[in-house]
DNA sequence: TATTGTTATACTCTATAACTATA
DNA sequence: TATAGTTATAGAGTATAACAATA
C-alpha cells in the first residue's frame, strides 16, 4: 500500500534555495501544514475550509444573497450554487425568498447553527494546535503582517 | 460578460466572526492575494507555484528523483509524472539514467536553466511586490512567525 | 518483499459561457 | 440592459489502486 501523501515543509538534506527567502513561498508552506491538520481535525464531517466559512459568513450575515456570498468567497457564483445545494440537502442551510425575486436569502435552519457550533469548537481547537507555537502576541504580531500582505 | 473573479481580503459591510480571529484564516486570506498576484505577473508563462517550485528544487538539487521531488512537494508520485512530462515536452528538463535502474536523475537542460532565470526574476519582483507593505525586519519576523506554525 | 515510475480512474474545485427570470 | 441564480461543460489538481521492472 502506498503511505499517505503528507507534506513535510522542510526535508532533510533538500535545498530550497530561493524558496526559503520568498514570503510567498512561507505563507504556501505554512497554509500546506494548517490545511493537512484542518483535515486530519474534521476527517469525520464532511466540511473543508471553504465549506466551514460559507457558513460563518452566512450565520453572521443573515439573508446574504449567493452572489455577495460568491464575492466574499471569491469564487464563481456558479460554485456557490453547488455548495448550497449541498447544505440544504443537509438540512444545514435554507434559500428563503428575498424581496428581489431574482436573488435568495440565506440563512442557517437550526440543525444547521447547532452543527456550527460544533465545528466551530473543533475549528478552535484546531487553530490552536497550529498555532501552539506562538505566544499571544505573537499570534496578534503575525496577524497583522499577513494583513500587510498582498497588492495594494 | 461575467466579471473576473477576484479575491477580496475583506470586503466591506460583511461580518467575519471568528474568521478574523484564525490564524488558519489570516494564512489562507493572504494566501489567496498572494496567489492572484503570481498568476496575474505569469499570466503569459505556463507556470504556476506548484511547477516553479519543481524547477527550483530540481534546479539545486540535480539528479533528484521523482519520488523524493513527489515528497518534498507533499504529492502523489502519480503527480509528479504528468509534472515532468510536461517540462520534458517543453525541453526544460530532462529524465537521465541513475545508477539505480527503477528511478530517474531529474536535471534541468540549458534551456530549463535559462528559463528559470528568467522566472526567478519575475518570482522575485513578484514577492517584493505583495511584500511591499513590510519593512526588511518585519518580513524577517513574518518567515519566523510563520516556520512555526503547524503541528509540532 | 519493497521501491520506482507509470497508467487508469475518479473526485473535487473552479472557471466560462449560455440560459431564464426577473429588475 | 443588467443582475441573480442555474446548468452544462471543461480543465486543473489531486488521490488511490494496480502493474511492470528492478532492487
Amino acid at each position: 500500500m502506498e503511505p499517505r501523501v503528507r507534506f513535510n515543509a522542510r526535508i532533510e538534506g533538500v535545498e530550497y534555495d530561493l524558496l526559503d527567502e520568498l514570503i510567498g513561498y512561507a505563507v504556501r508552506r505554512a497554509q500546506l501544514s494548517i490545511y493537512e491538520d484542518f483535515a486530519a481535525t474534521m476527517e469525520a464531517d464532511e466540511i473543508t475550509p471553504q465549506r466551514f466559512s460559507s457558513l460563518v459568513i452566512v450565520e453572521n450575515n443573515p439573508g446574504i444573497s449567493q452572489s455577495r456570498l460568491a464575492e466574499v468567497m471569491g469564487i464563481a457564483r456558479s460554485g456557490v450554487v453547488a455548495i448550497i445545494d449541498g447544505f440544504e440537502k443537509a438540512g444545514l442551510m435554507e434559500r428563503r425568498a428575498s424581496g428581489d425575486r431574482r436573488s435568495y436569502s440565506l440563512l442557517l435552519t437550526q440543525a444547521g447553527t447547532r452543527l456550527l457550533k460544533r465545528y466551530k469548537r473543533a475549528v478552535k481547537e484546531h487553530d490552536e494546535r497550529i498555532s501552539a507555537g506562538l505566544t499571544l502576541t505573537e499570534k496578534a504580531q503575525l496577524r497583522r503582517l499577513l494583513s500587510k500582505l498582498g497588492t495594494a
